[in-house]
DNA sequence: CGTGATTTGTACGTATGTATA
DNA sequence: TTATACATACGTACAAATCAC
């Protein structure tokens, strides 16, 4: 029953990881010392960490060293009410969302067909990191249309969530019209930003939002670190 | 801009089977070939093979060789009147299913949970294979009381529908209760199932069916090949 | 049915590049 | 700047799966 070298060293680490020896936030020995303490070489050493990393269990960093990650899988349950905060918080987890980018464009063809626009017609378009806990699950894109939302950006930064924002525009509740989503492998700045390793694969979300009366308000596409998340879905009428 | 020498080579295959110089079915040439092609080292051309298997486009079996993949992706909606064949069908593709094994099992403990029933109980298990156009994009296991549904793998196997069966037993229409998804790391059995690389993702998807009146009917866990098949859900009344 | 040839998988070694502290 | 730690890339050898004969 030995099989691979590397294998056997995955496992080793993973029961590791498991049986708590090694903690989140600690740092793994170095590659030479791992090489040392199990006797092999040093490609199945790195071909372990490399799946290890993938599975979400490690963070490899170049030029610092190896670290064992805080991966309670995250619970984002998917409806008609979808709301970013009221999903995650009560898991236990605090959250916080960092705007990296915003400004209005003219919407790209995708967008405007989502939100039933013109082609070209003015959006405000903003750009959000969003951390569990101070690790980052997701970021992503929004879109709002520029004219019924000039200042979206601004009254979401101020009132700290996008359901007060909404609501400051008097509309009083939203819902989430249609969601699609699909996995792929992250590109090397999208691994950046998550602060993941390069071959973690990413879950791409794309979602409109839209009044009670069916007209889009928004729509969006988010990028989540497939191994930090678990989507549900409930399909009762509710 | 030059940038590694393993993304270079796997850039140029990507090209390569864009442009259609590489197509559906076709054999790479072998790793020799295309170290003394592109006059570089059998890991970097390694390392790329497997960049592009874990994306979908490329499989590689040992002692074969390496393939093009056909890989249109699939959409597959998810609501609360998920039906696999009705929702692969219309996109013009050939859906098969295969029986692996089917038994008679005491309930693991999330299944009589998700069907309600006692701990323990009997119930009717079946795993099956499903290809779009004979490549393995799913497979999984379903469950069904058995008090209520004792020769459900017979009549499924006979009708050649799941739909068709549950009508058998006189139950005219059945919907989707709840539905959750996440992605992780195919173990080798899994990839070798799906004849996907091993480094490919998964995306597991748990979904429990009821019927009209809300009572559970069934319940399944079905692996599918995440870089087959991308996730739709609608939220509208309907 | 086995046997050898082909092809990918694993494993080891060594050297050099690059990011970080 | 120097030392450390991971990343890339070259090489070699043998194992394991597949296939044709």
């Amino acid at each position: 029953m030995t099989k691979n070298t590397w294998t056997q060293i995955k496992d080793q680490l993973t029961t590791d990881i498991r049986s708590g020896r090694l903690s989140a936030g600690d740092q793994l020995p170095t590659e030479p010392q791992l090489v040392a303490r199990f006797g092999v070489g040093r490609h199945s050493v790195r071909k372990a960490l490399e799946a290890l990393a993938r599975e979400g269990k490690l963070s490899i960093e170049q030029g610092r060293g190896t670290f064992v990650n805080a991966t309670p899988r995250l619970t984002y349950q998917i409806g008609k009410r979808t709301r970013l905060r009221r999903n995650l918080i009560p898991q236990g987890v605090t959250v916080s969302s960092q705007l990296l980018d915003a400004g209005r464009i003219h919407a790209p063809e995708n967008v405007s067909q989502s939100l039933h626009l013109d082609p070209g017609a003015l959006v405000v378009h903003s750009q959000r990191i969003t951390s569990a806990n101070d690790v980052p699950v997701a970021f992503g894109s929004s879109y709002y249309c520029a004219a019924r939302f000039p200042d979206f950006v601004e009254r979401r930064d101020t009132l700290g969530s996008t359901t007060e924002a909404i609501r400051s525009y008097g509309i009083a509740d939203y819902f989430r019209k249609s969601t699609s989503m699909h996995s792929r492998t992250a590109s090397a700045e999208e691994a950046r930003t998550l602060r993941q390793h390069p071959d973690v694969p990413v879950i791409v979300v794309h979602a409109v939002d839209a009044s009670p009366d069916g007209t889009p308000l928004s729509c969006s596409r988010v990028i989540w670190s497939a191994a930090r998340v678990t989507f549900t879905m409930e399909h009762s009428d509710d």
